[in-house]
DNA sequence: TTTAGCACTCCTTAACTTCGAGTGCTAAGC
DNA sequence: GCTTAGCACTCGAAGTTAAGGAGTGCTAAA
């Protein structure tokens, strides 16, 4: 059942009010703020109604109205006026975020989305399957060399190995080749052991080098394939007042702090532009009483990313989902792959990181 | 002045009494847990003197005494017992640190002294000036290649570069043999830009290949030598009685989550065994009522590391101080040279800080 | 020097009060 | 039928007072 135009306004005047003031809100107060031609009692009447169809609650006879996460929904789907960033904020994100590594971008634009917004900023990035692209072994004495493998996404890692035996220069450029040969373009479980039986033969290693070489293709592999998380600015969830009790600070803190669980929020598996889950939406239980929104960035390549926010269900959702947006744009723009050239000399277009694994 | 014996017993009890109740300890209390002969009339005598002298302190007439710094120095350096660790806590950490990259083994040894001491660790590493040991360039194609620097510390480094212009091949080789001939063995600030021109000239580059990766060389060793610093279980400190503040806990783990102030406590520079900086020994205003508990561990090639936790005044210095120091150990013992085994491993040496107060 | 005795201090807790914002309801007005 | 003024009522927040108790400092005697 469709909620009349006034219905509406008093809904958003609550859900805005509450949202600036932490407090229930009042007949008399949405009367001022959403500047409607009805006396409080009037509105009264249209605070009951609401409250009995789930949009509002009371914390207790005769206090203010609360929006519930049914009045947070219609709020973001319908009522939300779109807020547009200032000239500074889309300024000063695009001033912080320029260039470096995936990683260190990532981090950047973390730090970005805690500073704009003053919540806890996650940020979580997956290759959707990845595979080696090129492989290389450096030679550096009898019994170390270095493996680099690159990865689709344009992701470099390497491992420094030390052996126990010796082995010629010339063996690592034969199983250079035919790792390059039979390796590349695989996702991390299509990759056999007759794969690397087969291999060694080839190179004639009865070292075992070879499945050396191998455990570490398939550890990369899965390892970049699970998504890379982590969080900024946790701190900022005990200056908001839904907060204060340190138990239940201490419980959010902590899951957040978990890049498995942080991990599980990709779970979702619309990239749209910017999603949010209200409260009780979210799959975890310790998430149950706050909202996260999320905005998913194209890497290129496979690679996706989310960058988000966690807080209170009171959120200036509109203000949020802009800048997350906004940032999540220019992290597609900075890491895309549909790159544009680079301007000119020194403003080089440089992907990858310094991954050592 | 020296302590009476007696004076030393009473005050071993209040401190170990108040570090495991959090309340202030009164007469009665130290008579039972100190196991002397004599009155609680007399101890409160002795406590009268002890609090003249600084060692102890009332948070209001007619409450219990409570350590002061001075108090928890004097128990640090003297009264403490020296606390062995359990077969099953050992256990529990060899079993933890095992093998791994760096950085994968000081976030489990973080991770591991959370869990061991429940409250949050952090970990820096730093080599004290690092120098390029061996210098590779990956041609991928005429636009791109990977920079793979293999520096002191035995860590390795790579950056994926894309150019505008193309270049072959064989000019790369002549770049990595050029770079391996004047580029290696040098720290950061021994780099010249009279050398990186000469090594322009060498190649005949003239389109500024040479200065990129020199740029790639240089940004590397800097960010290499300043310190890697992380923090994990900041959560913990809210479970504290300490911490119920909302305010207090926000500002230390503000304090703690910006890497930059984690690597200042480096700058004591005696790495012995362990360091105990209690309260005001510490130089941040934001520590001043905290007390930081660092054991430090030698990577050996000139890399070295702190592993610590931070938490209340009240806190169990001696389990605290076994246990980092057991985990350094073990953190030499797999990153060191692999040569020396780490002296004094397992024995536990503390080096205060000052005594003023 | 030690100790029993005792008055005193001051925090903690709980019970009780006041205050006021905001409600729901009723009845009158448009 | 919708709106609105009026009013009694509810219930938390904040302040006040009172009781309880742990622990002290002091004194005087052993």
């Amino acid at each position: 059942m469709e909620l009349t135009e006034r219905k509406k306004k008093i809904l958003r005047a609550v859900v805005e009010e509450y949202i600036n003031t932490a407090e229930p809100v009042g007949s008399k107060t949405v009367q001022q703020r959403a500047a409607l031609d009805c006396s409080p009692a009037t509105i009264r009447n249209e605070l009951v109604a609401l409250d009995k169809e789930g949009y509002l609650e009371q914390p207790h006879t005769s206090a203010g109205r609360v929006p519930t996460a049914k009045g947070y929904r219609l709020y973001v789907n319908e009522l939300m006026r779109e807020r547009r960033l200032s000239a500074d904020e889309t300024e000063a994100i695009n001033e912080k975020l320029r260039g470096g590594s995936h990683e260190k971008l990532m981090a950047d634009a973390g730090r970005m989305a805690t500073e704009l917004t003053s919540y806890p900023a996650l940020t979580v990035s997956a290759a959707a399957s990845p595979t080696v692209k090129r492989f290389d072994l450096i030679y550096l004495d009898p019994n170390s060399f270095i493996i680099v493998l690159l990865l689709t996404g344009d992701t470099v890692k390497n491992k420094l190995v030390h052996l126990p035996f010796s082995f010629t220069e010339n063996t690592l450029k034969r199983l250079s080749a035919v790792f390059n040969a039979s390796f590349t373009g695989l996702t991390e479980n299509k990759i056999t052991s007759d794969m690397i039986n087969s291999a060694e033969r080839a190179v004639g290693d009865t070292m075992g080098l070879t499945s050396v070489i191998a455990g570490f293709v398939i550890e990369t592999l899965t390892s970049s394939g699970g998504a890379g998380a982590s969080v900024s600015g946790e701190a900022n969830l005990l200056k908001l007042p839904e907060f204060q009790d340190p138990d239940k600070a201490h419980r959010l803190i902590n899951y957040l702090s978990d890049p498995h669980n942080l991990s599980a929020l990709t779970g979702s598996p619309d990239f749209g532009d910017v999603k949010v889950l209200i409260g009780p939406e979210n799959a975890a239980l310790e998430l149950r009483d706050s909202s996260v929104v999320l905005a998913s960035y194209d890497a290129g390549d496979g690679m996706r990313g989310l960058i988000g926010v966690v807080g209170p269900t009171r959120m200036d959702y509109s203000a949020v989902a802009a800048k997350l947006s906004y940032i999540a744009g220019g992290l597609s723009r900075l890491l895309g792959a549909g790159s544009a050239p680079p301007a000119g000399f020194g403003k080089l277009m440089i992907k990858g990181g310094h991954d050592d694994v």
